[in-house]
DNA sequence: TATGTCTACTGAACCGGTTTAGTGAGCGCT
DNA sequence: AGCGCTCACTAAACCGGTTCAGTAGACATA
C-alpha cells in the first residue's frame, strides 16, 4: 500500500536507522549512502508518516488557537478570519497545521486549552485577546506548552509577544479631530478587561489631555454592533453631547453612525466618527469610515513565525510590528459651529 | 511521567491487551476484571495517548476544513466563523478536533486537501461553497477520504449532503417586493460558478416569472462590498433602473445601500434592498436590512454530526435543514410612484 | 473418561517512525 | 604488529496503543 521507511531501507539495502539518519540530515551515514537513500526514497515516493513521526518524537506538528467568543458574534469579527489566514501562510511553509477551537464560555475556553495540551494535539499555542491579569498565561505554563501572545500582557509572561501598538493610531485620530476643531471627543471602547480595550482608552485619554482638552465621555461597550448602538445612544442623549466619537472598532462605529443618521444627524456634519480595524466594508459605507487598519494577516503570519522559531529552540524575544496609521475618510469633518443640544 | 497503558496493566495485574479490551468496551474480559481495570485506570488518572491510538488504529480523530477565499476578504465573510463554531460544538462532544486550512488560490486549495489527506491529519472533510462541476468531489474520492458537502452538488457525489434551501427565502423576498408594488426587481448575485450563487439567481428568476413580471436585470458580482457597489452603480445607471434590488448577501447589500444613499436616493423610498445572511450588523444599519438568515451555526453543527456518523459507518444519506424565512426590516418599502429615471 | 467448546486471558506482533547500544572495518600512531 | 580511535552502519529497543494467535481452565457432551 503506502510506502514505509522499511520499504526504502530494503530497496536501498540498508537498515531503517540508516534511512532515518539520511532523511533527517543527521550524521551517521556517508555522503554516498545518504544520496543513494534519498534517491531511492524519491523514486519510491516515500512520505514520512506523520502519526508515526509524532509518536516517536512526541510532537504534533500543529499549533493551536482557541477563539473565545460568543459564536453568534463571531461572524461579525473581522479579525479572526484574516488572522488565521496569516497564521496559515506561515504554517504551510513548515508542514505544520492549525488546530482551531472555538469556546463560547470562559470554562469552555480553559477546557479547550487543557484538551489541546492533554491530547498532545499541538506543540504550541497562540494567545489572542490578551486580558488584564490573564489567567491563561499561568495555565499554559502549568501545562508546559509553549505559546506566543499578541501584545505583551501586563502581568509577567515567559512567552514572547508579537506587538502592534494601537495607541499611535488612536492618538492620531484624536489629533485629527482636534485639528478639525472638535473639543468634545468621546470614546466608545471595548471591554476594559482586554488590554487592547484599555490601551485604546488610555491613548484617547492621554491624547485629549495633551491637546489641552478636558476629559471626554467614555462608555465601555463590548465590540458588538448592539453595544456600539447603545453607547452611541447614551452619548447623544447626554447634555454634553460630543461632536466626535472614537470607537474601538469598526463594527461599533458603523452601528453608531447608522444610529446617528437615523436620528436625522449628519455624519460628519453633526457628528464625526472614527473606527478601528479598517474592515473591507469601511470604505463602502456612507460616508466611508475614517479608521485605523489592524493588519491581522501580518499579525498572524508573524505570530506563527515566532511560535515556530520558539518551538525550534529560539530565545523568547518580543517582536514589534509597525504601528498602523490612521486612514482618513469622509466620516470625519470640521466640528459643527452651531450646537444642536 | 505520564501514565501509560502498561502502568495500568501492571497495577491491575493483567496484560496490556486486557486493558485495551476493557477500556474500549470490547469482549474478551470478564465483567469483574473489566471493572477492576477501569477502577485502576481511573485511580491512576490514565488518559489514552492520542498519537499512539492514532498510529495503531490509523485514525486522526480530527476533521478538516479548507477555506478557499482571498484572505483579505475573509474577514468580511460572516459565514465561516459561525460555521466553524457550529462544527466545534459537535466535535468537542466526540473528542474530535478541527484542522483548518486557508487557501488563497485554487492551486493552494487542492494542495490543502492533498496535504490533509497525505499527512493523515484528518479522518474526514467538510466541503463548503460547492461549485458547479466541483472538481473537489473527484479529488476527495481519489484521496479516499470521506466527506460531507454543504448542499447537494449537481454532479453526482457519493458524499452525504447537508442541505439548506435558499430558494424559499429568495422567493419570499421577491413576493414581498411584488406585494409592495415593485415591478422592476433586479438581482445582484454571487459568482454563478457557485451553486448557491446559481440557485439564488434561479429562485429570483422563477419568482419573477411566477409573478407575471418580465425578466429583471441580473448582475453577477462576487459577494464582496466592492463588487456589490459596482453592480449597484451599474444597475442605477441603466435606463430600466430597478426600484428594488435583491442581493445574494448582506455585504453586497450594505455596500449597495450606502452607495444609493450617497447618490441622494432614499432607501426604501427610492430603492428597496434585501440581503442574505442576516449578519449581526444588518439590523443596526440605517435603514435596517431586510434579509434572509443563513444560520451557519446550525449548518456547521449538523455537517459535523453527519461527518462523524459517516466515519462511524453510517449510511450516506442527505440531511435537510429547515429553510430560512425572510426577515422584513425597513430597507424594503412600497415602490416609488414617481419614477426618477 | 475422553473430547470438544467456550470463556478469559496472555504474549507477541504490529503501526512507522526515532534513537540507542553495539559492531566491524579502516586508519593512524608507536 | 598491536593498540586505540573514528566512521559507517546494523540490530534492537522504544513511543503507546490495538489486535491477532495461542493457551489454560471450566464446563458440557457422548
Amino acid at each position: 500500500m503506502t510506502v514505509t521507511i522499511n520499504d526504502v531501507a530494503q530497496a536501498a539495502g540498508v537498515s531503517k536507522g540508516a534511512v532515518s539518519y539520511a532523511l533527517n540530515g543527521q550524521p551517521g551515514v556517508s555522503d554516498d549512502t545518504r544520496e543513494r537513500i534519498l534517491k531511492v526514497a524519491r523514486e519510491l515516493g516515500w512520505k514520512p508518516n506523520l502519526r508515526a513521526k509524532g509518536l516517536s518524537s512526541a510532537k504534533a506538528f500543529a499549533v493551536g488557537l482557541v477563539v473565545a467568543r460568543d459564536p453568534k458574534l463571531l461572524g461579525t469579527d473581522p479579525f479572526f478570519p484574516a488572522f488565521i489566514a496569516g497564521i496559515e501562510t506561515t504554517l504551510v511553509e513548515h508542514e505544520y497545521a492549525l488546530v482551531l477551537t472555538v469556546a463560547a464560555s470562559a470554562d469552555a475556553e480553559e477546557l479547550g486549552y487543557r484538551k489541546l495540551a492533554a491530547d498532545g494535539r499541538v506543540d504550541g499555542i497562540i494567545l489572542t485577546d490578551m486580558r488584564v491579569d490573564d489567567s491563561r498565561i499561568a495555565l499554559l505554563q502549568s501545562l508546559k506548552i509553549p505559546a506566543v501572545t499578541l501584545n505583551r500582557p501586563e502581568t509577567s509572561s515567559p512567552f514572547p509577544a508579537v506587538c502592534m501598538d494601537d495607541t499611535e493610531g488612536i492618538t492620531a485620530a484624536v489629533e485629527h479631530l482636534v485639528s478639525l476643531g472638535h473639543t468634545r471627543i468621546a470614546h466608545v471602547g471595548g471591554p476594559q478587561s482586554y488590554i487592547h480595550g484599555r490601551s485604546r482608552r488610555l491613548a484617547w485619554q492621554n491624547a485629549l489631555s495633551k491637546a489641552g482638552l478636558e476629559a471626554g465621555s467614555f462608555i465601555e461597550a463590548d465590540f458588538t454592533a448592539a453595544g456600539g448602538l447603545a453607547a452611541t445612544a447614551e452619548l447623544l442623549r447626554s447634555a454634553q453631547r460630543p461632536t466626535a466619537i472614537i470607537y474601538a472598532n469598526d463594527l461599533m462605529a458603523t452601528a453608531g453612525q447608522s444610529y446617528a443618521q437615523s436620528l436625522g444627524m449628519a455624519v460628519p456634519g453633526d457628528l464625526s466618527i472614527t473606527g478601528y480595524d479598517d474592515t473591507e466594508l469601511a470604505k463602502y459605507l456612507n460616508p466611508p469610515l475614517t479608521t485605523i487598519p489592524a493588519d491581522p494577516m501580518l499579525w498572524g503570519r508573524v505570530a506563527a513565525q515566532k511560535l515556530l522559531s520558539l518551538l525550534g529552540g529560539a530565545p523568547a524575544e518580543d517582536v514589534y510590528l509597525p504601528s498602523p496609521k490612521l486612514v482618513v475618510r469622509a466620516s470625519t469633518g470640521p466640528a459643527p459651529t452651531i450646537r444642536h443640544n
